[in-house]
DNA sequence: ATGCAGTTTATAATGATTCTAAACTATAAG
DNA sequence: CTTATAGTTTAGAATCATTATAAACTGCAT
């Protein structure tokens, strides 16, 4: 039963007890060797498919929830009404292709941004999230300048 | 009536009438030397403050698309269940200030980039978007390696 | 084995957005 | 200036994502 006892000791680290739900969830976000991006409705199916039985909405949305409080998982700005998660937590920034809603990450130390301008008044910059949009090739680019 | 012509010429020649309501919102939105971000649930309150009767939701739903689809408009990408559009179209960066949702433009001229991966497959880049998140000064800064 | 706090669940509630089809209005033609 | 009509607005219903509720279930300590 793969690495079962890595996701139960992780739960339970984490003050979650190890259900047949979460540990499902579990497997399916991190055990990867790559970044995985996913909405609430794709995690079910493959949640679904996996356990074979449906599991309810409202259990995703707690799991995931809990897992972003924990530092596992965390959300990433898109348009669009569907929230998007990612299970690379490190600061970093992502390829966008609109047509297909897929997200490739870029690690920080693969783009190098210089010269930012300071922050307004008291605030402070916490973090930087660089989106490269990307389509097919025959598509009308913006002017970047 | 300031500058009535402006918007009406700007909605004919977009091929939309005139009415009140798109006069209003037109003004709203296009009268500022500085750029204008927004929610619809704030437009509505601009709006209905301005020609002090109820506007419908729709009616800015529509409004705000058509204006969008001509390119008067961008939607912005932040997360969070709210769409965020922008009277600057030109491709350029933003300060995102969670805790208050205040948005602040950051010219394309004004972050240097460099060093881009390239896009996969066979993919083109078109866009470039950069959400530099701030916060008070008493918050945790992450990791920007 | 038992009890109970922590979980899951179906379902209702909420909030943003989109749809619908009826009432209204800008405007072109007479 | 009237009229006809295509384009608009509108209230309200419908939809979709997400959150809340409270009843049933289940890990796990005893």
């Amino acid at each position: 039963m793969d690495h079962l006892k890595f996701h139960t000791d992780k739960l339970r680290a984490s003050g979650l007890r190890p259900t047949k739900q979460r540990l499902a969830i579990s497997k399916i976000l991190f055990n990867r060797k790559e970044t995985f991006h996913f909405t609430i409705d794709q995690l079910k199916k493959i949640a679904e498919k996996n356990i074979k039985k449906k599991i309810s909405v409202a259990t995703l949305y707690n799991t995931v929830h809990a897992f972003e409080k924990k530092g596992y998982l965390k959300e990433i700005s898109l348009k669009g009404n569907k929230t998007f998660f990612d299970t690379n937590t490190r600061s970093h920034h992502h390829f966008y292709d609109e047509e297909t809603s897929q997200l490739t990450d870029i690690k920080n130390e693969n783009i190098s941004i210089s010269n930012l301008p300071k922050a307004p008044n008291g605030k402070k910059i916490r973090d930087i999230e660089v989106t490269i949009k990307v389509a097919s090739n025959n598509q009308k680019q913006k002017n970047l300048v």
